[in-house]
DNA sequence: ATGAAGTTGCAATGCACGTTGTACTCTACC
DNA sequence: GGTAGAGTACAACGTGCATTGCAACTTCAT
């Protein structure tokens, strides 16, 4: 699925490098100034405009390429804080809490990729839907599904109750992460520290209401 | 705050319809082609290029003025079901859900704006704030100022327990709205009903869970 | 009717940019 | 150390497009 943007392989060494450069350049610069010309990426990458030809078809596929890299590297970024928030878990409320302060941090952390996010999706009905494909299986869908994990193993420990763990991920991600996504314009425009905690403060706590089990037996509606 | 971009008085007939005649073909051009070119919405709009350089001062202005009167519109439809299905409530989850439904219905039913909010976002760095300000204040508050005004009244009635009915609207719309947003990529791909569905019913159920009043007495958490 | 205001078609300007070709240089490998 | 495979600088091409000027024409208020 990701074939026809995987590097091919090369005997050259250096070669890599150089894909690289571009990439990250390419990232910075759409993620900055939007779609903006190839030149601008050239200069940042510290290479000239006709290399990136000879690397890529053509500015779409470097985007691609780009917005892929980037959204594996955010995933795993919020995966591993999965890990570190949910692994031990001894007040889950504050633990999820923590989780979730630590993924708006991540928003801030790597304002290229929702840059490039924003603009992905701007163009949805442009996109080639394979690239978008691609993206949502390797970044936002994989996420998902280590949270739904997480979330299930917490459920197996008869700390919340949950009837299908990929809906509860969704739930969780919606409440505390989509409002800030938002109402900071997918992190254009930065949030009040305090907004965010009563944001997140919200909607753990909503989520917790629909998903704790009664405190005498375990069933619920 | 809008001051810039509303339409100055004038004296003469019909200068206000050919406003109309552009703004709604910039809305239509820009819905469905992205930030294109002048020319294709002089030719939605029957009108001549200069005619829209005599009337607008450039493109991002135009861009502007349609959003704003695209995002009036779309409020308008939205606050008009939240009536229809919430004044007179009988069972408040089935009206929820038809609320919900009418909702997403209204995705469809304006792609154009959607496609507007988009591009929005994805300029949302080099966008002027006040038109950015000007636009979350007639759509998106706006809409989520009268959901709030019709959970508090159902608060009142006993019939939901709610501390900050602002809150809750965000929930509310969170659940069961920016769902279908994300997963349909704010419009651009349409989802399949039973999807629709089975988000809308789930994200109902989340929301109730958290704002329903215990059955006996009235106090919680 | 008449003149001012508005509209139109057209051309022109000017710029930004994707993409490619070419000739030269560099460098990793043998 | 030589050579083939990369990289680079530079220029050129073509295009698309926002924006403006202009002269002729239409429309509306009085």
């Amino acid at each position: 699925m990701t074939s026809q943007n995987d590097a091919p392989a090369h005997p050259r060494r250096g070669w890599a490098d150089k894909r690289q450069a571009i990439i990250r350049g390419a990232r910075t610069v759409f993620g900055r100034d939007g779609y903006a010309g190839i030149d601008a990426i050239a200069t940042e990458a510290g290479v000239s405009t006709r290399t990136i030809y000879n690397h890529f078809q053509d500015k779409e596929q470097l985007f691609s390429c780009a917005i892929q890299e980037s959204a594996v590297q955010v995933r795993d970024a919020l995966v591993e804080q999965m890990s570190r928030h949910l692994d031990t878990v001894t007040d889950l409320e504050a633990d999820l809490l923590a989780l979730a302060h630590a993924w708006v941090a991540s928003m801030a952390q790597f304002p290229d990729h929702f840059a490039l996010v924003r603009l992905m999706t701007a163009e949805a009905n442009r996109f080639p839907a394979e690239a978008l494909d691609a993206w949502q299986e390797l970044g936002p869908r994989a996420a998902r599904a280590a949270l739904a994990h997480h979330l299930g193993l917490l459920a197996g420990r008869g700390l919340l109750e949950i009837g299908d763990p990929d809906r509860a991920a969704r739930h969780f991600h919606l409440l505390v992460f989509a409002e800030v996504t938002e109402r900071s314009h997918h992190g254009a425009v930065p949030l009040d520290e305090a907004v965010i905690t009563e944001i997140i403060t919200a909607g753990v706590r909503t989520f917790l209401r629909g998903h704790i089990p009664p405190p005498g037996a375990g069933r619920q509606q």
